[in-house]
DNA sequence: TGGTAATAGTTGAAAATGTAACTAACAACC
DNA sequence: GGTTGTTAGTTACATTTTCAACTATTACCA
């Protein structure tokens, strides 16, 4: 098993960033798994709503930039677990407003002093400098 | 929809790394989903063997961080379309020594050249400083 | 007005993934 | 040598995700 070749596998950066992201999540996950059951398309839309505070799906598709499915059904499961409510919109009633309810907005808050802490380790792999390019970089691969 | 709260979802790593590694691996799967029907557990074993020619599945494992259930069956798939080959160690039966097979190999080149070609697209949202910096902050962020 | 197109969101079936239990081969210790 | 433990890899089943088709509502435009 020796390297061969001279494309670099770690200089691929589909490949770095998944790497990293899928480290990286992992003791989150744990987390919000062990606490709460949820998924990660869970949380991520639970965040969404707690930071925008009003959207609807459709919003959050864009913003989290997740496929509707994916975001109905996390909406259906988080809704079931009494963390949201749907609004129909009155103008538009293909549209609905998700809110969430004060229980979802306390789980949001244990999970967020959580993201906080692991951000925090995280973090202290790196540099300061590196951290804010790092941040830099990353938005704006984000950037379709 | 108006942000609210002090905590910045754009700021917590996980979700960026998440955010950034989604957007920039989908025109490359594209590429291997589409001329060779591969999923991303496919590329990443086919990729390995060709950079580093013989390895076992435990090998793969631990270079490409995947869970021995996806490797298991990414050779499995790789193998059926005669990409690869399997060969028992004959000291202990228990490893598989996994190669390329030539028709593998000229797979791995075309992708090789699109990954290639891709990586350069993505490189120029970026500065070359920040490319540095970001393969160095994502190499530490994958130390688990 | 009516008919077609577009949009928001849901659903069902198929594909992929995760988890845990499993087989087969070897190691280690008595 | 036989028992127990460990390791490489596979399989079965449950959970998630994907893809395409669907409903319901609004927009467009002749």
């Amino acid at each position: 098993m020796t390297q061969k070749d001279d494309f670099d596998l770690r200089e691929f950066l589909p490949y770095l960033l998944n790497q990293a992201a899928e480290i990286s999540s992992q003791s989150f996950q744990r987390i919000y798994k062990g606490r709460y059951g949820m998924l990660r398309t869970e949380w991520r839309v639970l965040f969404h709503l707690a930071i925008y505070e009003r959207m609807t799906a459709k919003d959050i598709c864009e913003k989290a930039i997740m496929h509707k499915t994916k975001v109905s059904r996390a909406v259906q499961r988080l809704e079931q677990r009494r963390y949201l409510q749907r609004k129909p919109d009155e103008k538009d009633r293909r549209h609905e407003w998700l809110t969430l309810t004060l229980q979802g907005r306390a789980v949001y808050e244990d999970l967020r002093a959580h993201a906080q802490q692991h951000d925090q380790v995280l973090m202290q792999k790196l540099s300061t400098e590196e951290i804010t390019v790092l941040r830099r970089a990353l938005n704006a691969l984000s950037q379709p």
